[in-house]
DNA sequence: GATGAATGAGGTTTCATTCAT
DNA sequence: TATGAATGAAACCTCATTCAT
């Protein structure tokens, strides 16, 4: 497995610094492994003792941390979810409603290209959490506390001062997000190969929206 | 756990019965509290020893039948799949189009409709494989195989008479795709005790579609 | 460690076998490993792995026949106490008093001659219970359900057509236990390889019980 | 757990003052800490971890201090043996001669009196070396070195100028430590919320002794 | 004097699987 | 067909202990 320290594994490494503290070398590189090991065999496909050996450190250093192997998930989760996903979404829609005016369009094109990117960054955590989610009723709870609403706050600033103020935008917003996901997921797992236009894929998700919301729906 | 026969438990059997023949009592068993366990804890968080406790039955009768526990979940899935998932969309297109003549829309409307009845029926099955798809190979291989080409093939013979029939539509199959999946997501898991309008949240979904198709995207 | 099958294995093995039904060899000799064991090294000083060798077995033959290390103590232990110490201490003393007519003396003689066997037979038992019932509840609630009452019951069998029936028995039982266990515990663990004459041991007992019931203490 | 330092806690640091030197503040701690701990949870029972945590320092200051965790249980039974136990038994026989003069019976009741008080006092030590002594040899070693010879002497000095002086008084020892044992087991571990009343139960066993003394058993 | 970090060895327990019956 | 007994391998986790600071 790779071992190098990636632009991912540096920005998860700040986001859980932000809730631990400054992490010590052995720790940051138990974290690294167990976020490559979860993606590439699965929460329960990987075991400690390889977390450990694909980090170079004993085993025992990772209970030392992080005392069970769910809470070294959560963990690593956790942080992520909240000092990088959730705010970024929120910074993004107020900067780019001051930058672009009221390009309604413009700025929804901004923040899905930037949340592509994200899940793209983190893609191997996304991988983790789209499968433990369905099984995992911690991590489904965390997620639902800590990114749902944010979201839900994002969506409701920008369509408030918009033509589409008066529809509801629950289904919209289920549409975004199933659409970006299922994007996401034909390139990066199920078609990896291939060679992806993010711009036009994007340009499209972005097109069925605002049809969507002209139409009325 | 709930060891009821339920009309999913029978219409999961009456598949798995296609490819190995009559089933035994046992065996039955076996499969029933396989799916319930797998949908319940995951493959991983469900040991052999907890699906024969809960069928009721010895250990070893599932390796008898079965060989390994990976195969037990292989020789379930593929059955369903096959058997149900893909003939039930072509047989439904190809009825629809004879009885509704022209009417896309309705069509759209009442294949997804049975999609979803689909999906809600299989709901535990389903709940495996969103799960295993994206760290079993075997099965997300089997997934490609036997249901993707169907789907496409059902898409492409709808459109082919109709006013689209120039418009790529592999864009639209994974807008079709993620938002059903999208919808039956939230329904069933996210908030499974929230009311839902299956009708209306269905007539959503495709005129978000054909809103789309009608703008040329 | 000594493998053979000793009378005191013997016995514990029927005792288990009213409880667990018949057992399978190996389990036999599991029970029996443990025993030894637990004896020399304590409870928390044998682990699992050591039974296993001592017995030619698995280690999961363990686990798979009584679940825990824990369950195997008290599962060794509580046969012994409900179905070896209890019933033989009553038996005796209606048997004794048949015999000895109201030879009180002469039967209390017997008694603790017979218990000091029972001591001596099931010494590993013993330690193990000395041991653990200041630390482990579950046997110490199981020893004061189980023995106690028994014993409490015999004492006021004895006395009721005694001399003593007005004396309350509580001390003196407390007497009796004390002292037989003081000699068991210096005979056995204190000075082990000391030439012990148990009737003349017995007699200084009895003798002591005696004068003080006398003296009307 | 109590943090409090409780008057058997004083007792016992000033026994390990008189053979470590004045000690610092958290090597007070570890041991108050480990009193506590090995006593409600039995030496193997006890992790150093769980004694830092519940002393407030850390794992690697107790090694600091005591090199091993048998070292830690050693060094402070030992000075409580060795400057308690034993030297307070001496004194008191030969203060008590001095003002009873003959009444024997007097001064074993004194005696024993004390003794009981002292169990009451180091009652968690009490509770680790009756764990133990079956199966720590060190410990148990230590016990026959330290302590039986100091009571024997004891006996001895008390019995010489007695009418007693020609009984054989190894029996009568352990009469009197069974019995004191006997109690102060079911009085703190067995039945420790019933109301006692220690000076008649000590009425009771010096009248058990005496009257099997007077006897000539 | 005190500690945070780290670990090798070993603990109990679970797992999927085999086999004789 | 069905199963009770058995197991090797490996899982997660704990432990006493060391060491650099």
């Amino acid at each position: 497995m790779n071992n190098l320290e990636t632009a991912t594994h540096t920005a998860i490494a700040r986001a859980v610094e932000i809730e631990e503290g400054r992490l010590s070398p052995k720790k940051r590189l138990a974290i690294f492994s167990a976020v490559d090991c979860f993606a590439k065999y699965g929460y329960d496909g990987t075991s400690t003792k390889l977390i450990a050996e694909n980090a170079g450190i004993a085993e025992a250093t990772i209970f030392r941390h992080f005392g069970t192997k769910s809470q070294l998930l959560m963990r690593i989760a956790k942080p992520v979810i909240k000092h990088l996903l959730a705010p970024a979404v929120n910074q993004e829609a107020q900067v780019l409603q001051e930058v672009h005016g009221s390009e309604l369009k413009e700025i929804a094109r901004a923040i899905l290209k930037s949340r592509l990117e994200f899940l793209k960054l983190y893609e191997p955590l996304v991988k983790i959490m789209l499968q433990e989610i369905l099984v995992n009723d911690d991590l489904r709870k965390m997620l639902m506390d800590e990114a749902v609403p944010v979201i839900g706050q994002v969506s409701a600033n920008l369509m408030s001062n918009s033509p589409y103020a008066n529809i509801p935008h629950e289904r919209a917003m289920r549409l975004v997000i199933s659409q970006l996901l299922g994007y996401f997921f034909q390139r990066s797992f199920l078609q990896p190969e291939r060679v992806w236009d993010d711009d036009e894929e994007i340009n499209y998700i972005v097109n069925v929206v605002f049809n969507s919301l002209d139409a009325g729906d």
